[in-house]
DNA sequence: GAATTATGCCCAT
DNA sequence: TGGGCCTAATTCC
C-alpha cells in the first residue's frame, strides 16, 4: 500500500533495526549491482521519508533513494522490531504481498537469527538486500532505486510539497492551501500532484474528497481557504492514523468497533474508494467512477458537491 | 498459462 | 494523450 504512510512506516522500519549498523549490500537480481557496491560495506546512519520518497543515508555522504511506485515493497526478516502501538511485526511493507507478509501471534513469525537460516535466500526478483548481523530488508519491484549525494537529495525534496509527516513546520499548512487554492486546476487533480502535497496517492485522494463532500472537478482557486485548511487538517490526522495502524482507515477511524472491522479487512473500511455502483453510506446513490489525473476517481454524484 | 489488476510516475509526441 | 516500466497475486480460460 505504498502512499505516504507506508513509506513513513518503511523509515521508521530502518531507524529501529538498521540505522547504526553496517550493512552489507547486494542486487540478488543484478539490476542494482553497481549501486550495491558502492554502499557495501558502509554504515547506514539515517532513514528518512518524505511524501512517498525514502532517503537512507550511508556515512560516505551516499544516499539511496527509493520510490516503491505502483508494486514495490520491502520484506524485512530476522530482527525485526515492532513499529505499531500493539507491537505487531509485519514482515512486508509496500505493495499489497499476504502470502509473504508476517504477522506475530498467528503461527508464522520472522526468521530468527538464532535459528542459524539467517539469511534466508532471496525469493524472487529482489532489487537491494540490504543486511546487518541481525536484519535484512529486500527490496522488490520499486520505479526508482538509485545512489545519490547529499545536494541530489535536497533537489528532489525541494520539487515536493508539504509532507505534514516529515519535520513539516508551521508554515506547512499555508503552503499547501497556497499551492492549493492558486491554480485553476481541478482539486481531485491537485490532491494527486505530489508538489502540492506529498504523499497522497488514488485511495486517500477519493477518500479525502469525500469527507470533505467537496466535488472532485472544482478547481483548486474556488476552493475556499476555509475548505483547503480543512483538507489539510484531514490529511494529517488520516497520514498520522496511517503511519501508526499501517492500514488506510478513512471511515469511522473513531468508532473502535467500526475500526476493529476494517482492520480485520471485512470491507466497508472506505466511503468511496473502488466502490464504483454500490450505494453511498450517507445518501444511496450510486458511487460513480471516472478517469482523472491518469488514475480511477470514485465520488458520491449526491453527496460531493462544489463550495 | 494468459490476462488482469494495483495504493506511480516518467517520457515522448 | 498515450505508452512504458517495475512485480506478483489473482482471475480467467
Amino acid at each position: 500500500m505504498p502512499e505516504g504512510h507506508t513509506v513513513h512506516r518503511i523509515a521508521r522500519q530502518f531507524r529501529a533495526d538498521f540505522v547504526g549498523e553496517r550493512i552489507a549490500a547486494s542486487s540478488p537480481q543484478g539490476r542494482f549491482a553497481a549501486g550495491a557496491a558502492l554502499l557495501d560495506g558502509t554504515a547506514l546512519t539515517e532513514a528518512r521519508a518524505v511524501g512517498k520518497q525514502l532517503f537512507l543515508a550511508f556515512d560516505t555522504d551516499r544516499w539511496l533513494r527509493v520510490h516503491l511506485g505502483l508494486y514495490g515493497a520491502w520484506d524485512f526478516h530476522g530482527q525485526i522490531s515492532p513499529i505499531d502501538a500493539g507491537g505487531a511485526v509485519r514482515g512486508s511493507l509496500g505493495a499489497p504481498r499476504v502470502a509473504r507478509a508476517l504477522r506475530m501471534g498467528e503461527g508464522e513469525r520472522p526468521v530468527d537469527p538464532a535459528d542459524g537460516d539467517f539469511p534466508p535466500a532471496p525469493v524472487g526478483a529482489v532489487r537491494v538486500r540490504l543486511l546487518t548481523e541481525a536484519s535484512l530488508a529486500d527490496l522488490r519491484g520499486p520505479t526508482a532505486c538509485e545512489v545519490l549525494d547529499a545536494d541530489a537529495v535536497a533537489g528532489v525534496i525541494a520539487r515536493l510539497g508539504p509532507d505534514p509527516a516529515a519535520d513539516a513546520g508551521p508554515e506547512a499548512e499555508t503552503e499547501f492551501v497556497r499551492r492549493l487554492t492558486s491554480r485553476a486546476v481541478p482539486v481531485g487533480q491537485l490532491l494527486m500532484d505530489q508538489s502540492v502535497v506529498a504523499g497522497i496517492g488514488n485511495v486517500y485522494r477519493a477518500e479525502m474528497l469525500f469527507r470533505a463532500r467537496l466535488e472532485p472537478h472544482t478547481v483548486g482557486r474556488r476552493v475556499p481557504g476555509e475548505v483547503a485548511r480543512g483538507l489539510w487538517r484531514d490529511w494529517v490526522g488520516l497520514l498520522d492514523d496511517g503511519i501508526a495502524t499501517g492500514a488506510m482507515l478513512t471511515r469511522d477511524e473513531d468508532d473502535p468497533a467500526a475500526r476493529e472491522r476494517a482492520l480485520a479487512d471485512v470491507g466497508e473500511r472506505h466511503w468511496v474508494y473502488k466502490r464504483t455502483g454500490e450505494p453511498c453510506y450517507v445518501c444511496g446513490t450510486a458511487i460513480a467512477v471516472e478517469t482523472m489525473a491518469t488514475r480511477n476517481l470514485y465520488w458520491c454524484p449526491t453527496c460531493q458537491v462544489g463550495p
